[in-house]
DNA sequence: CTGAAAGCGCTTACAG
DNA sequence: CTGAAAGCGCTTACAG
């Protein structure tokens, strides 16, 4: 129940606490003797030195914030076990901050200052000015994960998505196609902006004229949503930039006769559980969603540990993509 | 960059510093006037109290420590979106352990109660008696989520997976199938044990003979393992612990010419996006995993006003289940 | 209703 | 290499 404190492992050792402090934190300092016998009494009793006094005194938590939209999407799970990893082996604990409301983003990050942690993760849908000058407000490092820095203070790790976008739309013209149409959400995302970008780009240099047309994220308005479309179209591919509506569109398309991908592929722009369990398998962009949240864990632990983090320029860490030809596509 | 402190506060207000604590934790203490004067001008200058001075002085932190398995779940995402979200409503933030690796468990739970947080959600896939004992000499509440506690000095917030599965297939049985089975997975995970048991239940009762087998929850061995079952077998139903488990078994059937549900019906145990982007729609349990993290975490908050809680009783809170029919099933 | 003071459990200059 | 002491930023009896 009581929990073991400093002072008793000091007196169990005949040291003062002082030596049972640099044991823990600057080893070295502790002559190998006293130390080993220190380390033997402070595992006997099971001791865990209390993480708010440690906290207060150091000025240091040993813990980062990760702020994200929401949880339910599964590549946001992914990366966060690729930050756990990353947070475990530096010896980090993970608080965790669910920005679900926009509107509350800035309460949300006051509560994230005063929490005191070391570092912040930060994944954001939408990157507004605000945004922006909270961050560099922020009196700890900060680190972009799956969202690009604009400003070069900050630091971020991400995927090049236009370019990603840009080589399939490229690749699906090379390969003879002329009519594919680019699959957004209604909602704007900045990621998704980078794939619309670069879709657009790769059409207009073939001289092909893009087709962009936003859908819900809502897997029965979608429904309705693609009937409709293609009541009126015939796109020969589709690239979607979420792979539940990429699989919802191949569904309706399969339930109208279309068959994918003999007379419609489809793309989706991640490598999630759905595309594997699809029929036909989805072909997506595979993005390496837990890499990047590992990376920019361990990215956060040097500018942690650089005074001067906050000075420097910072990086940007941009991940090598991969392209998974599945079913969906011929 | 350097942070407002309660006493520049009190300098601000022209009061104690006592006072300003006051107005932050009992500010029925403080004279109107008074109170308002500080809250002015703690807005004004944005102060955020320190957590971890805050939780060294009064031995509480105002966070919790969500203990789980893993992340990539979709039902573990949603649950900690109903924690987070009872979390926000009564002003405790969350702290994310990830206990991927049951041989490190005790090391992980000593790093939960180092961490001093003021309670503890603990969803855990094996129940073992070790796993107990820990929890029994933990110093601060823990309420078991999404499985049931044995022992009742431990609260959980559960959904009896025991009948539900017994309810099901035993709807099934009156709709006139014999031949159902029971697909679980390699791994032994106490809700599937309880998933079988009610179905094994179900069955005898019927006078039917019950059918287990167990596959892997990797997406390609599935496929190989019900390819080789569905070479020798020609259930009527499939019962099937995984929502992607049986998406793949539906796959495979179709593939193979059996015709979900004419010639083979099909049903999952939890209501994830999977079974919505299935072809058919996937029936399953609807299993309120939201409601079961709200819950739990509303049920923490009481046991951790309660000084006397780890003495009392503690309750164990059955949810209600609901089954949705959906095109698997006929 | 308010203030002065002790104390929460550590860390880290500063001496020695 | 080690100890005594100050201090981190709060909370909360205790007086008044």
């Amino acid at each position: 129940m009581n929990q073991t404190k400093i002072y008793d492992i000091a007196g169990a050792a005949g040291v003062s606490l002082a030596t049972v402090s640099r044991v823990l934190n600057h080893p070295e300092k502790v002559k190998e003797a006293t130390r080993n016998k220190v380390l033997r009494i402070i595992k006997d009793k099971g001791y865990k030195p209390n993480a708010n006094a440690r906290g207060l005194a150091s000025r240091k938590s040993t813990t980062v914030a990760v702020v994200i939209p929401e949880l339910s999407r599964a590549s946001v799970a992914e990366m966060i076990q690729g930050i756990d990893d990353a947070a475990k082996k530096y010896g980090y604990t993970i608080r965790l901050f669910i920005n679900r409301d926009q509107a509350l983003q800035e309460d949300l990050w006051g509560e994230v200052i005063a929490s005191s942690v070391d570092g912040i993760l930060f994944m954001n849908d939408e990157m507004t000015k605000e945004t922006y000058r909270q961050v560099e407000y922020t009196p700890v490092p900060v680190v972009f994960v799956n969202s690009l820095s604009q400003k070069d203070t900050i630091g971020s790790v991400c995927v090049d998505y236009e370019d990603c976008s840009y080589s399939i739309t490229k690749e699906m013209i090379n390969r003879g196609n002329k009519r594919i149409v680019f699959v957004g959400t209604e909602h704007k995302y900045t990621l998704n902006e980078m794939k619309e970008r670069g879709y657009k780009r790769a059409m207009v240099e073939a001289g092909l004229e893009p087709e962009v047309i936003y859908s819900s994220g809502n897997i029965d308005k979608n429904e309705v949503f693609f009937n409709n479309y293609l009541d009126n179209n015939k796109p020969e591919v589709a690239l979607v930039v979420r792979d539940s509506m990429a699989i919802s569109l191949m569904n309706i398309a399969n339930k109208r006769g279309i068959k994918v991908p003999d007379m419609l592929q489809v793309i989706g722009f991640q490598n999630t559980r759905y595309a594997l369990l699809s029929n036909p398998k989805l072909t997506c962009a595979e993005i390496p969603i837990y890499e990047m949240g590992n990376k920019a864990m361990s990215y956060l632990t040097e500018l942690m540990k650089d005074e001067n983090a906050n000075r420097r320029k910072a990086n940007k860490i941009l991940l090598a993509y991969d392209i998974c030809w599945r079913e969906s596509t011929k």
